[in-house]
DNA sequence: CCAGACGTTGTT
DNA sequence: GTCTGG
DNA sequence: CCAGACGTTGTT
DNA sequence: GTCTGG
């Protein structure tokens, strides 16, 4: 489901949607081809205050030995039906929620015949995707610097999506951000029902280049309608 | 009790 | 670390 | 998610 | 076919 991303957002941006204006500690480059084990900016909260901080795509839980490890389990994407339970999301679910602002992401509709066509799919209204996700900080030793790490919680397709793909990320509403983020927040009845499709509404779509599949290509024009 | 897994997607 | 399976 | 590798020996 | 890497 949602296994490409891109953003083409400035620092100022991310610090205006999701700061209140102050500045962020770290520089932003555009990806427009954002896949597993690359950076992104990642929105938490610590000490009642909300960071944008560096960190990769793929959870690496605490049990992992290494990223090789981590890396054999697909955890760059994590069940919204299942996220409460499952024993290598569920602390993280309760106490390290958090939120991966996206420009948009792509989606491969896959036809009767011939090659998958991919999609990027944004919101309509054109502001920062806010999609819901969960953290973790590792280290391989003691005394070895810390991975920052997060996955992306999905769900059912809405019905504008499921023209395309029968998943999709959960989009967030900005008045649900606080509650999403506020690591003091663990009972599943608050934080559950936020885990669900965004209305259909939200979104607007196009086919894009094929060029998107190679992770090797990362242009601008990767997002564009496809032949445009 | 200990050992071993711990995940998602898509396709058949 | 924690859960599942045997 | 997709693309690309997937291995060993011996020589530089 | 399956795993690894981006």
């Amino acid at each position: 489901m949602c296994g490409r991303a891109y953003h083409t957002y400035s620092a100022e941006e991310l610090s205006v949607a999701y700061l209140n204006r102050r500045p962020l500690k770290l520089t932003v480059a555009p990806n427009f081809n954002m896949a597993p084990t690359q950076e992104s900016p990642l929105v938490l909260v610590r000490e009642d205050l909300r960071q944008i901080e560096p960190a990769r795509w793929g959870l690496v839980p605490g049990w992992a030995k290494t990223l090789a490890e981590a890396s054999k389990y697909s955890l760059f994407n994590a069940r919204g039906e299942e996220i409460a339970e499952k024993r290598t999301y569920a602390k993280a679910f309760r106490e390290r929620r958090c939120v991966v602002p996206l420009s948009g992401f792509y989606e491969w509709l896959t036809p009767a015949s011939g090659p998958k066509r991919p999609h990027a799919i944004a919101r309509k209204d054109g502001a920062i995707m806010s999609v819901a996700g969960v953290w973790s900080s590792w280290k391989a030793s003691p005394d070895a610097e810390p991975v920052q790490s997060f996955s992306i919680v999905t769900t059912a397709a809405n019905t504008f999506m499921s023209a395309i793909h029968d998943r999709m990320p959960v989009i967030l509403d900005e008045r649900d951000l606080d509650t999403w983020l506020d690591p003091e927040i663990q009972e599943p009845e608050r934080i559950l029902p936020l885990v669900r499709p965004c209305p259909p509404e939200w979104l607007t779509a196009h086919e894009v280049s094929r060029d998107v599949n190679s992770v090797r290509n990362n242009r601008p024009d990767l997002v564009l309608p496809a032949g445009g």
